[in-house]
RNA sequence: GCCCCCAUCGUCUAGUGGCCUAGGACACCACCCUUUCAAGGUGGCGGCACGGGUUCGAAUCCCGUUGGGGGUGCCA
């Protein structure tokens, strides 16, 4: 292991899709201990299966990286190192240990090794070229020779944990094309990169003894070891690409805050002191310790992160929420840029503010103000105006409104509490035919606010189109 | 099958032998507030998987059972 004070972590993942949020749960372990211990992130792209990476998907894991406020231009921040490269010195380590006699070549091919193990009813690989003296060729698989006796993890979450090596089979190092296995080039650039604490998800703890006995036959004392628990879907099954929804791309598109995300990703296997859950960054970094983390499974709960999401917004300053508005109020909106006015969304935005649970929603929130028609949602047309009584209203409030000489939302209001009780109706009944006639919707912002910034004019032509339209 | 891990409200967790009549948060329900919807406030529902030990005393320690999960590739 390397210099206790300094310590080095590391995060490896392999561009094979979007970034996953139980990778950014990881990496964010690693940063919060990097950045507390005075230490180090590594970052290593392992991008060795060919048939799966894509370049692209590179960049992919640094932005998202970035977005969770791992960044690279922070001073504990190092690489990216791109696993690829040091083949070379992968295949090294190899020749090294069969020179050693700690690996040995093996011709069987998989048919093969199934067909033996069928035969003697045990599974996996039985060590049949163990003492058969392979030289090197074509189609042979260079593999490790399993010591005997037991290796014992020494994990900083789990504890001890102990592996009988006969149960261990000995595993493939190198391909039979001569290219070198996920568990020894991790080892080996472990070792270069000098790394010592590997911080990863539990599904490596099985790898974990492998790859001990590994860095011990090539010479070096083994890293601290902390298998943190898996992120689950709600039948408890480790979140998968496939069937889950976990790109952090699309959280963040969807208008997910990205301190909402790391704090509540933080909360999953672990937690703050005391009972408030919802902290910033600097507390979490001073006070995360691996020997805290949770031993079971987390549910990655979608409806606990929009509660966060939701706190996070309303925290927000005015400021901070309208620029933290302004992607969402570009792009894919149904306004054109003139139809847009900042001093109208300015006015509406804290009102907005409240109601949101994640950023998108903003547009369907104040588009009626932009547009020069509402957009009419049938739904909510049909249910409103399903009877009489709306229609009548709706031509009360016209004619209340035309009197009404100051156009403000105290006096829109209480022209049409006005007029609602003439008809023997509350204001929660008397308003619904005009906020369906002006905003098109139920729901949305308060109304006479809303009246207020769209001006006299548009509101009475929108409530006379709408009185027309129902008859 | 084999190896390994895990087990506190529905969910995320606090709890490290007495402070536990088990605390908080999300979700859910009710009420209050209220121009819709939210937000906010108040309250409620709800848990130590089970069985044995150890101990004066166990959610906490030990064993077993059951139940979940991960791994079992010439993927990473």
């Amino acid at each position: 292991m390397t210099d206790v004070a300094s310590p080095r972590f590391r995060f490896a993942p392999s561009p094979t899709g979007f970034f996953h949020v139980g990778g950014a749960r990881t990496a964010l372990y690693n940063w919060a201990l990097a950045k507390r211990l005075g230490g180090t992130f590594v970052l290593r792209i392992e991008d060795t299966d060919e048939a799966r990476n894509k370049p692209e998907w590179t960049q992919g894991i640094i932005d998202a990286l970035a977005w969770i406020g791992v960044k690279r231009d922070d001073p504990t921040f190092e690489g990216p190192y791109f696993q690829s490269e040091y083949a070379d010195a992968h295949v090294a380590a190899a020749h090294r240990l069969f020179a050693e006699g700690r690996a040995y070549y093996c011709d069987l091919t998989s048919e093969q090794i199934q067909e033996r193990s069928k035969q003697n009813s045990k599974p996996g690989y039985d060590g049949y070229s163990r003492d058969r003296g392979l030289e090197p060729g074509p189609g042979r698989v260079l593999r490790f020779r399993v010591p005997e006796g037991t290796t014992v993890v020494e994990d900083l979450v789990r504890g001890r944990v102990e592996f009988a090596n006969d149960t261990i089979e000995d595993f493939v190092l190198l391909r039979g094309n001569g290219s070198p296995m996920f568990l020894l080039a991790n080892v080996v650039d472990d070792v270069s990169m000098r790394v010592s604490h590997v911080v990863r998800a539990e599904e490596h703890l099985p790898n974990t003894p492998k790859q001990q006995m590994l860095w011990e036959a090539l010479g070096h004392r083994p890293p601290v070891w902390a298998h943190v628990p898996v992120l689950v879907n709600e039948q408890r099954k480790k979140l998968s690409k496939r069937r889950d929804k976990v790109a952090l791309e699309q959280f963040r598109d969807e208008g997910y805050l990205s301190e909402a995300m790391v704090n509540y990703l933080m909360t999953l296997g672990w937690a703050p002191q005391g009972d408030e859950e919802i902290v910033p960054w600097s507390r979490i970094e001073a006070e995360f310790r691996l020997e805290d983390v949770n031993h079971s499974p987390a549910f990655f709960d979608l409806k606990k992160l929009a509660a966060f999401n939701g706190e996070y917004i309303r925290a927000m300053s005015l400021d901070r929420f309208i620029s933290a508005c302004e992607p969402f109020l570009t792009e894919d909106v149904p306004w054109t840029s003139d139809q847009f006015d900042a001093e109208i969304f300015r006015a509406i935005a804290p009102l907005a503010q409240t109601r949101m649970v994640t950023m998108n929603e903003i547009v369907a929130l104040v588009d009626f103000l932009f547009l020069a028609e509402p957009i009419i949602d049938e739904a909510a047309w049909s249910k409103t105006f399903g009877g009489e009584e709306a229609v009548a209203m709706l031509d009360d409030a016209i004619i209340a409104f035309g009197e009404t000489a100051d156009w403000n939302a105290d006096a829109l209001k209480t022209a049409l509490e006005a007029a609602g009780t003439a008809r023997g109706l509350k204001l929660g009944k008397a308003q619904a035919p005009v906020r369906v006639a002006v905003t098109g919707r139920t729901v949305g912002p308060p109304l006479f606010e809303a009246l207020e910034l769209l001006g006299r004019d548009k509101t009475m032509a929108r409530m006379r189109a709408a009185a027309e339209r129902a008859r």
